[in-house]
DNA sequence: ACTAGCGTCATACGCGCGTTTGACGCACGT
DNA sequence: ACGTGCGTCAAACGCGCGTATGACGCTAGT
């Protein structure tokens, strides 16, 4: 039996994942080349060509490692509650996005940055990034985007699109960037908040926005207000921009 | 005089920061280089070292030109606010963020898409976008800030921090791709709806995220029965997952 | 008429990128 | 003992990048 040369390839491969990994969570998928990567790695450069192919590949290899268990839980966790209560409302909903990533990122095999991981993938901007996205996990949306439908009746289904891209863009934004420490950190003010209270406070920020009714007449007035100050002073301000006559020498 | 020299001159720096604005929205900075730039401008390869010194100084002089006249309309409209109701309120403040956005959007002086530039910018990742807005307008985001903590006494200033991260990073993640040109025709459902409609609707979206308060009994119990219910599942997941015998042959 | 200087031009330099290549070592099956 | 093949390695390839360098034309002042 071959022991050494297997084990020794298997390690290579994970580390190499693991470098990927690592690096991709605070440098985005730009800025994150392969001699970086079989650097820390501590691998020769030709490694990744020869385990992975490419560095797509092995790019995508990594995400569906970290990405495939969470969509899987989240799907059917909403299962699960569509069996029991047949009509989740809006909190449960967010409820059931949030608590299977906060759990995989108490959990050491998910990766030690999981949800560093999770925010850099959902606000990248990439195109690989987003392909990947959109190809893997397509209809684990769209299937969310039905219940959201269901627990909202009151919001049309064009609005909905642009509510559930607003919350779950400015959700992965607050998990890219070091602001995860600081939501953990922060949030708990000091004391150790259990998991459960700091979901609760995150629906509680998110749920209004997509919960709200389509604008009030008060709402429509102020903004009305706003518009006239503003054409007021920037007209006052163009016309201080361009004197009828030349000015005074200065 | 020189005069077809000059205007040539003037007119070559225009064409570059033309090409450089339209090949940075749709493309972002990573992927934004002199050679495609020039191209697009007609100009030589060199021509932006000459005018510009550099690639960099370039694109700082674009969002400066960009940018300064809109954060600077904004902190005017927010100081008239205070001088005449002193204490504005959450959707007042947001009003006073949109309207003058709004408002160069529909100007041509301000690039003929201003908010497609303004989204990019607010979301781009890269570093050199990230620290000139922190170098050129984080006095102007103070002052909002402020703003905000006034009108929402309620919220403790740490999460309050993370409250304005959360709704200002999702609103340049709508501005940013091509969903602007979603909202505003399927916000507008077929029918061409009023800026100040259009505007209300986005504060009624953004205000309640802000002003939410922090997590009501009933929500921590809903979150609390999916974790319960999660856990489960996941238990049951990983003991069918590693078998306590070895399994029989597939 | 001559020259100075500005704006443009083709071209080249050095660098980092992803990928490819062929040689080397070493554990294995025979 | 020997050949086979797998995993690793240094080195190189072609490419696109930002920047630097002289040469060229044309305008304008003397």
């Amino acid at each position: 039996m071959r022991t050494t040369g297997g084990n020794q390839a298997a390690e290579t491969r994970r580390r190499l994942l693991d470098a990927a990994e690592h690096l991709f969570i605070d440098r985005g998928y730009e800025g994150l080349s392969m001699r970086q990567i079989t650097a820390h790695a501590g691998t020769n450069l030709a490694a990744v060509n020869y385990h992975f192919g490419n560095k797509d590949t092995m790019l995508r290899e990594l995400l569906s490692q970290r990405l495939d268990r969470l969509n899987e839980e989240r799907l059917q966790l909403l299962d699960a509650c569509e069996a029991a209560e047949q009509l989740p409302d809006c909190e449960t909903i967010l409820g059931i996005l949030f608590v299977p990533a906060m759990q995989l990122g108490r959990d050491p095999d998910a990766g030690p940055a999981f949800l560093r991981l999770l925010g850099r993938v959902y606000s990248d901007a990439s195109p690989f990034i987003r392909d990947h996205l959109q190809q893997h996990y397509r209809p684990i949306f769209g299937r969310f985007f039905d219940a959201f439908a269901r627990a909202l009746p009151h919001v049309p289904r064009s609005e909905l699109g642009l509510r559930l891209h607003f919350a779950l863009k400015s959700l992965s934004g607050v998990l890219a960037t070091d602001d995860m420490d600081e939501l953990v950190a922060e949030l708990s003010m000091g004391q150790s908040i259990p998991d459960t209270e700091l979901l609760a406070r995150l629906v509680a920020l998110v749920s209004p926005a997509l919960t709200a009714p389509l604008g009030t007449p008060a709402q429509v007035e102020k903004i009305h207000r706003l518009q006239q100050l503003s054409q007021v002073r920037s007209m006052a301000c163009s016309r201080k921009h361009t004197p009828p006559a030349a000015p005074a020498e200065a």
